[in-house]
DNA sequence: GCCGTTTTCGGCCCGACTGTTTTCAGTCG
């Protein structure tokens, strides 16, 4: 061998260490490479492997450093290795040979709708296509008319899927709270509309997953056609992808691809089970069924011929011997194992909550709107709101809501619920404009300070740590400082939908390190307003109970540890 | 390539839909 060796990384000796999310994504890439070179079962392994390090509360690095990569689900001796190999060199060879050997062009034909690994290795081997413009120029010559199993409509779908590429780029998972109210749009607008008896949402957005590829709906209905009529014929959808006898693929006018079924009533427990997911929970509950001589699947529980079980979810789980398991918890991550043993968690529902510890009102509201809010909580029986009356806002300037506000709260308090005035700052000292405050409570909002500036803020009552996300990537390393210091301070730290609080993986740090959760409420926001449902979803995600979340389970007592005086004099 | 109350080999979910077929292959979820 001659040449230097090739040194691992540039001068500095730095490799950019990559995401989970890279990661995964080239798993992802060799998974296909290998599905278009004929490989039969490795792809799916890598396929799943990547969907275990997509769904890991941390990062790779961490776990590896630990010795514990072979803990994560569909990762063995093979997938182990490259992930260190990835770690430290920053690639992963075996990829970059699959790379070499598949042009590349191929895999974004893979990836056109309508088209696989199949079609894609017969265009390379075949016509020697290797990409789409070469795919197009085929089509354009004639040259697939030739091909068996090409006729007139095959090749149609081809070139307008290839236009469709061309100019939009594939639609990518969006946030669930996007995705939230067309869902419920569509959900209402079946149950008032169609002739449907029962109708849910199934798929990830059913399970509260941060992001939502599709949407799955199911309904049972004695007459599957008119369901489909008014479904096809709602103002959201733009256009009808296909259409059988019992199931429907739209496209809404956003680009959101919806599958809509219709079962027997005596199947709807198994489909919603089956199309709820996810994937692997799915693959893990079948392969339990069939060890204990059973069969599952969207029909039903099914020994021989006899169905023993189809019409609820609860007849299925139990026909396996389980519990029913709370679809936030379906990701295959030890949920099985509990609800075989009767361990599963007893999670946060919505009738928990009793109070919300966290309203922005600003110059904009009117007193119509601090009314709004209280009917609201008299209406869920809450005890107490708390509405942030002065604090910092995000540019760093104190602000304070007028007078007129103050008199409505005033005004409303007398006829429940209680309301709490809370003042929001930064880590820091207060700054001199909200000394004179004396709120019922405090809300600590993190900012580019950092969280040894924390220590500056006086020994306020701070019972909420808000306005923190999750961000990209593995949450730990920002998070974990801020949620010692709501630790230290006895705070809770808000989840929910958004930005600026912590999704899942955040809610399941804050309560490895004993931090009560908070969810906002969505007080006001009316039936299409994603907070409340997707704070829960997230908090149920990461497993809370009742007794975690600091907002459910009773309300939290005036004036917290150290009961005082709510209004000075 | 992973995995195991059918373990160290031999399996690996399965049904709907589409387009092309005359009994099926490929894609999708």
């Amino acid at each position: 061998m001659s040449g230097p060796p090739t040194p691992k990384a540039g001068g500095a000796g730095a490799v950019s260490v990559p995401t989970n999310a890279e990661a995964a994504a080239l798993f992802r890439e060799v998974a296909d490479l290998l599905d278009i070179l004929g490989e039969k079962f490795k792809p799916e392994a890598y396929r799943r492997a990547a969907r275990s390090i997509e769904s890991l509360t941390e990062d790779l690095g961490k776990v590896a450093g630990r010795h514990e990569l072979r803990s994560i689900p569909g990762v063995g001796d093979a997938i182990e290795e490259k992930i260190r190999e990835l770690l430290e060199t920053g690639h992963i060879a075996y990829r970059d040979r699959l790379v070499r050997e598949v042009p590349p062009g191929l895999l974004e034909i893979v990836r056109l709708p309508g088209l696989g690994p199949k079609t894609a290795r017969r265009f390379w081997v075949d016509l020697g296509v290797e990409g789409p413009a070469e795919l197009r120029a085929a089509i354009e010559a004639g040259r697939l008319d030739a091909m068996k199993g090409f006729g007139p409509k095959k090749i149609d779908q081809i070139r307008s899927a290839l236009a469709a590429s061309a100019t939009s780029g594939v639609p990518d998972r969006r946030p669930i709270e996007a995705v939230y109210p067309v869902a419920i749009r569509l959900l209402h607008a079946l149950r008032d509309g169609a002739p449907v008896d029962q109708a849910e949402i199934a798929g990830s957005f059913r399970r509260g997953r941060e992001t939502v590829g599709d949407l799955d709906l199911l309904v049972t209905s004695g007459a599957p056609e008119r369901v489909f009529d008014v479904f096809s014929g709602l103002a959201e959808v733009r256009e009808i992808r296909l259409r059988g006898g019992t199931k429907e693929t739209v496209i809404l006018a956003g680009g959101l691809q919806v599958d809509l079924r219709v079962v027997e009533p005596e199947a709807f427990g198994a489909a919603l089970q089956y199309f709820t997911g996810s994937k692997d929970h799915n693959v893990r509950l079948r392969t339990l069924a069939r060890d204990r001589g059973l069969k599952i699947n969207e029909y039903g529980v099914f020994r021989g011929e006899e169905r023993l079980a189809g019409r609820t979810e609860e007849d299925v789980y139990a026909s396996l011997g389980l519990a029913w398991i709370p679809p936030e918890l379906r990701e295959d991550q030890g949920e099985i194992d509990d609800a075989s043993k009767g361990a599963l968690p007893r999670l946060v529902g919505p009738k928990d909550l009793g109070s919300d510890l966290h309203l922005h009102l600003d110059a904009a509201s009117s007193p119509a709107d601090v009314e709004r809010l209280l009917s609201d909580a008299r209406a869920r029986r809450y005890a107490s709101i708390a509405v942030v009356v002065a604090g910092v806002a995000s540019d760093g300037s104190t602000f304070r809501i007028p007078a007129d506000l103050h008199a409505s709260i005033e005004r409303g308090a007398r006829g429940g619920p209680r309301i709490d005035r809370v003042v929001e700052v930064g880590p820091g000292p207060i700054p001199a404009t909200l000394e004179g405050e004396r709120p019922d409570f405090w809300i600590l909002r993190p900012t580019g300070k950092g969280a040894e500036a924390a220590a500056a803020l006086p020994k306020v009552d701070v019972r909420l740590v808000a306005h923190v996300g999750s961000g990209d990537g593995d949450p730990g390393d920002r998070l974990r400082p801020w949620l010692e210091v709501a630790r230290s301070r006895g705070a809770a730290v808000e989840i929910g939908p958004g930005p600026e609080r912590l999704d899942s993986r955040g809610a399941r740090l804050a309560r490895s390190l004993g931090v009560p959760l908070a969810l906002p409420t969505g007080l006001g926001g009316g039936p299409e307003d994603p907070t409340l449902p997707i704070a829960l979803a997230f908090a149920r995600r990461a497993g809370a109970t009742v007794n975690e979340v600091a907002n459910a389970g009773g309300v939290p007592p005036k004036g917290g540890r150290g009961a005082r005086p709510r209004r000075p004099g």
